[in-house]
DNA sequence: CGGTTTATTGACACTGTTCAAGTCAAGTGG
DNA sequence: CCACTTGACTTGAACAGTGTCAATAAACCG
């Protein structure tokens, strides 16, 4: 097995300090010190090509990583080869949390576009948020949000219907892209029907057709990946109980 | 909203370096002077009546809590009412990850027995964290295990039908309960049929149904909440794709 | 005890899955 | 440039697994 997080570290530096990413990333809220402190541990960025995997489980887990451009998905396996997918992960968002736990990768980390994450070595995260009150609490905001997030997808897979849960889905997709500067109401989709229905607890079937009833519905307009949302507060009522 | 960290705090003191769950809880792997200093941070315990909430979504955020005796379910619940419980605790298991990220907690937690709990002021253990990289990297290994923890739940909501979901859940808990020291194949269910239910994303009779289903393949012997499993490796191939 | 909660079981409805066929978009190679 | 291939998506019809509603039984608690 191939560690992967040795695989072609891209030659140039990169500094937090000037990333326009860091009100959304790991620095979010650190001053001045502190942010320069990070410069010097998040010091080489990796491009992962569409479709190639970050980490996958098994992996040493060595290095947290922050995606910087393009998208990923997570996904864990049962013994019997069924697959799910955890989270999707766009600009700013941190990917190998989970391998803090046994010091190994549990889910594997793919990317569904071209993408650059950069690498934050953990070993050296934990001695700088020894020094700095606020990295580590940041960082421990970071892994306690996930925490509150996956409660969030529990909640979704346990007691939603289908419309439901892609409402929801999109809705969160779009608040996240809104973050980030891009259009509330139009997206391109990253990933397949069949890793949205994967990600929903549904079969691909079922993501296809209830695209189109939000399409025929006038909730949606849907072209293969490119959505346009024409009625947001539609899809915000079917999400709270609008039941029928 | 009352802050529930502030409830009658039991008066007597307690050790972690001398309670027979510090193998099972935060201090595992730390060496003594660490534990000793541990001991100076949980220094309280509050008692927790059964139906009790320890802390509840909204309450503002400043302990954890680790399980001393008894049981609780965690459960979040959306703005239309619908909840979800995320989780089961038992002795040696740690409460109230989930409100890092808010400075709230975010969902409740309710003791399903009269529970005791050794309360864990945060900030103080991000103090101690800060000069113990022993308990630091526990601290952060415990918050790991939570997300690959809740990964698998994932998984089991998005994939497994509904004997999958159960027979997991009860390996799941006679894991635990071996762990700490109780028969693995004989057990006393803490919490109702719906509350199962709503871990698993079913419904109480569905619950209900598939534990007489499991009686009538001999697989368990099924008496109201006392449970003895008759055929361990049957329900792990239930598990592992068995299917039909 | 007696009322309340919890659990079991049956009949039936419904949501989502399965299987299968067909469409669409984007290559690929002759 | 067109025929062909491939992967992703859509749609229909039959079906299976759970949910819903309701009636009953058993256990629990004050």
């Amino acid at each position: 097995m191939t560690d992967a997080t040795q695989l072609k570290p891209d030659a140039f530096k990169v500094a937090c300090s000037s990333c326009n990413l860091r009100e959304l990333c790991l620095p979010v809220g650190l001053a001045r010190p502190d942010l320069e402190r990070l410069d010097a541990l998040v010091a080489t960025r990796r491009s992962v090509a569409r479709g190639d995997m970050l980490f996958r489980a098994g992996d040493a887990f060595q290095s947290l990583y922050a995606v910087r451009t393009g998208f990923f998905k997570t996904c864990v396996s049962s013994e019997d080869g069924r697959d799910q997918v955890t989270g999707f992960q766009m600009a700013g968002e941190l990917l190998g949390l989970d391998g803090i736990s046994n010091d190994r990768h549990s889910c594997d980390a793919v990317a569904l576009e071209d993408s650059q994450v950069c690498i934050i070595p953990y070993g050296q995260l934990e001695s700088l948020s020894r020094e700095f009150t606020d990295l580590q609490h940041q960082f421990h905001k970071i892994m306690s949000r996930e925490i509150v997030r996956d409660h969030g997808v529990m909640l979704l897979l346990g007691s939603m219907r289908a419309e439901e849960r892609l409402a929801a889905f999109l809705m969160n997709l779009t608040q996240r892209l809104q973050a980030r500067g891009f259009s509330a109401s139009s997206l391109i989709l990253r990933m397949t029907r069949e890793e949205i229905g994967s990600y929903l607890g549904l079969k691909l079937e079922t993501v296809s057709r209830t695209f189109s009833k939000f399409q025929d519905d006038g909730l949606l307009e849907v072209k293969q990946r490119h959505i346009r949302i024409i009625d947001q507060d539609g899809l915000q009522q079917l999400i709270n109980g609008a039941h029928c």
